[in-house]
DNA sequence: CTAAGACCTGACGTTGACGTCAGAGGCAAG
DNA sequence: CTTGCCTCTGACGTCAACGTCAGGTCTTAG
């Protein structure tokens, strides 16, 4: 499939593809004109490169994730390297659970002072 | 005490309190030369602020929240903006929770193949 | 008094993941 | 063969949260 149909079916922009490729995420095979085809599997991979970039990861660890996720291998420095980006990813999680906390009880708090007869909240 | 200070103490810079300002989060008193002077408190707000900025909450949401922290009120129009943020943040929290899973496993099968007697894994 | 820091404003630089535009070429339908 | 849509490369624009620099002022220790 072309470019614009594996954009539309991953739902991304095909300007993100071509960042994807010139960031060495993606490849295409190229026709004699220059245009780019993709095999189906494009949508699950553009799917996953997505998926690790909603993770806060940058495109580097993400060059780095791919070939290991298709492989399932990986030297020890790299290990160590996801191992980071994992503990990292658990910090954020805690981060953003107590921020949802906070929003939470400021929702839930709000919400029953309001229910509570208040004729419309401070402004 | 001084901008310095309160940055050391709230682990931030002192660029980041002057931006804090200018984006209306933080209120500092001057001096009749114009050097901002902040309460004590000023270490909490700052750590409050940060902890919606690491939640991925830009200035505008934060400028919102603030105030009802403090009182614990809010519009009708704010509770459903601060709920739609909490959903983005529950989201996100999924986003990463999937992420991590999918390094998680990855590393846990790597280290298995590593550990399985392989020379060393493939580059 | 003076020198060293800390502080001020204003302004430009940075980074990442794209958006957007220009100008040119490719491709199927009629 | 042309029309209209898709695609190409290349390049500049964007946005947010600061970093950094310049040139000047303030404060405080000695």
């Amino acid at each position: 499939m072309r470019i614009g149909e594996l954009a539309a079916k991953a739902g991304v922009s095909v300007r993100a593809l071509r960042y994807y490729e010139e960031q060495g995420l993606l490849v295409a095979e190229r026709s004699p004109s220059g245009q780019r085809h993709y095999p189906d599997s494009g949508v699950d991979q553009v799917l996953l490169i997505q998926q690790l970039y909603a993770a806060g990861l940058p495109s580097r660890s993400i060059r780095a994730v791919l070939p290991c996720v298709e492989t399932g291998e990986a030297t020890p420095e790299l290990l160590e390297w996801f191992t980071a980006e994992r503990d990292r990813i658990d910090r954020q999680m805690r981060d953003l659970a107590s921020a949802r906390d906070r929003l939470d009880s400021l929702i839930v708090g709000a919400t029953a002072v309001w229910r509570s007869g208040r004729p419309c909240p401070a402004r």
